[in-house]
DNA sequence: TTCCGATGTGGTATCGATGCCACATCGGCA
DNA sequence: TGCCGATGTGGCATCGATACCACATCGGAA
């Protein structure tokens, strides 16, 4: 308990609590670490030297010598957006659970500052890596590094990776509003480079080619990052006399630049307009009306990938696996057959 | 570019490097750490060297020998609240800037986890540490194990801190309340050993008192962790027909809590009741009233207190510094006067 | 010409933990 | 008595980077 600074530096080494314990310091690395043969009243002498001289484990010494850290990194695209606070949770959890601490890092979403950041979970011999991937550069930087490694959401290379059932989920979201008597359904949505918002919109199509509908595509908009981009996109789309009945936005930042656009223009949802979005967030539930959404388990997302990453890590030849979650549904009340 | 694998292990040291480029052992280091002296063509040549066989430093043995990482451990409470998060943005991006990287855990609240927490930071050498602090236990032990450290949105110790103006933004709120003419304001609040929480309920109380106002006990209502819980809380506060014409709600859970209980009762905002919340949340701004609130940059917040913390790393022994950050106020529509 | 300062060399120690090895004890069992 | 297995010792090497030292070089300034 009391602070011993014996020699120069500082902090209490190995040799020290050998000393007070009365062992050597193998014996002492073998009790404190629980590895090989100890005799029992040793063990117990030893923990208590190591306690009362505070001693903690100097980590960097360790992994140098073990060549890996317990530590693992994980990279998402924006911690401030729920979805990946979220994951990391589940990540984080899952993590200590396993006896590992995580190394976070938030690329904004940019490709050079995943790539440094790829560098630093090298640098750090990270025991592996989870990352939701904005470009296929880190990835593949880590695959030559020989980094075990897990993509979330999202899937670039042709490794592990943990993704929710975009295309199923989207489809039978689509479907739902069909189903409902919607013809004229948009699809609001980011990125169509990404495998997450491909499925999706393959999943929309799916729906509208088995009803036997034609594909406009005026009704599928791209647009941008955040909701105040997204709010201007989504009045020029419902502005005109033949706006879509129903929108699909693609993701919680999307739904909420739409559902901002329907106020500015005074859309009543759902007599004027039906809304579903991917993703659910908070306040979907708490506004009148409720908006239904496909709902993501992002803290499972995070939890399963470090499950992979383990898995991974303990044989790393195993062939690649792609473990696929699937989606929820919650329908809320913004969603209902169209007016006329 | 190419993976070079050539000894028994897998990954390049500087050893190959110098080889490569030509020169020795030490020069490499001071050509890529930038210490020292080193000619230009020479730098060049090595880091040319280092990149063609896919260097990457070992930082566990640049720790080893420095006896410190760059890395900094930051411990928060919940990641799936967005204060957390936002904070945990704020701090990670600062990091960042400065040439670290974040160690993240969340400890669920719980003093045993972030006690565990702070083993695991001193064990990895972090610089420094912050936390939102749940008990004394870890920051005392970090304390004793001489590691810079920065207390933030709350403090339990008497060393640096980072927070919030909390007493002076609860009493301004309040007045807001009398201004419109409320009398009987409740207080729903989660935990009152907290200084947060004693701050604003201070404030609140320095409110009423200059007001002329009589403290009624039966107005402070603490509640507990979750959002459910609270709305239980808020239902019986709401229930009586001598209910409370305003109640401010100490943070966003509470304040959803009470929220939730106001609707499931059908009280009508801001006729049949008035609500403030402290610390901001996306809903509040969607909901219909939109709710007024008191606004807190949590990614500020973070980002100063790494700030603190790297000017506590480079300067060990100056005093101790509580830096104070202004709050804001966003009045929306869920405060007005009161019906009767 | 001489000397200086800037630059680089190689060898060695260091950081702290761990792993290995040859060897020492010791109690108990055949 | 002899030998085995369990347990522990103490010394030394190792992990990779860095710090430091005594020396070497070399171009240019005095």
């Amino acid at each position: 308990m009391s602070d011993a600074r014996p020699p120069g530096n500082g902090r209490v080494t190995i040799k020290e609590v050998a000393e007070r314990a009365g062992v050597s310091r193998s014996t002492s690395s073998r009790a404190l670490a629980g590895t090989g043969y100890v005799a029992e009243p040793v063990r117990q002498r030893v923990r208590r030297a190591a306690e009362e001289l505070g001693y903690v484990v100097d980590a960097t010494a360790r992994s140098l010598k073990q060549r890996s850290s317990r530590i693992i990194g994980v990279l998402v695209s924006d911690l401030r957006n729920a979805f990946y606070a979220d994951l990391a949770y589940g990540a984080g959890r899952r993590a200590r659970e396993a006896g590992f601490t995580m190394m976070l890092v938030d690329d904004g979403g940019r490709a050079d500052e995943e790539l440094e950041a790829a560098h630093a979970f090298v640098a750090s011999r990270v025991a592996g890596v989870i990352v939701t991937p904005v470009s296929d550069g880190a990835a593949e930087f880590l695959r030559r590094q020989h980094m075990p490694l897990v993509e979330v959401d999202r899937v670039f290379g042709n490794g592990d990776a943990v993704v929710i059932d975009n295309r199923h989920a989207a489809r039978t979201t689509t479907e739902h509003l069909l189903s409902l008597g919607h013809r004229r359904i948009a699809l609001v949505i980011d990125e169509t480079d990404w495998t997450t918002g491909r499925e999706r919109r393959q999943g929309y199509e799916d729906a509208l080619v088995a009803a036997g509908l034609e594909l406009d595509p005026e009704l599928v908009v791209s647009a941008g990052w955040n909701a105040d981009a997204t709010e201007q996109v989504a009045r020029s789309l419902l502005a005109g006399p033949d706006r879509p009945s129903a929108v699909f936005a693609a993701n919680n930042l999307l739904a909420e630049g739409v559902w901002r656009g329907a106020m500015d223009l005074s859309l009543r949802l759902p007599d004027d307009l039906s809304l579903v979005a991917f993703d659910d967030a908070p306040w979907m539930s708490m506004v009148t009306p409720g908006i239904t959404a496909v709902t993501q388990d992002a803290t499972r997302l995070g939890a399963e990938a470090v499950g992979r990453l383990l898995d991974r890590i303990a044989d790393p030849t195993s062939p690649a696996r792609v473990i696929t979650i699937p989606a929820g549904f919650q329908r809320r009340q913004s969603t209902s057959r169209p007016a006329s």
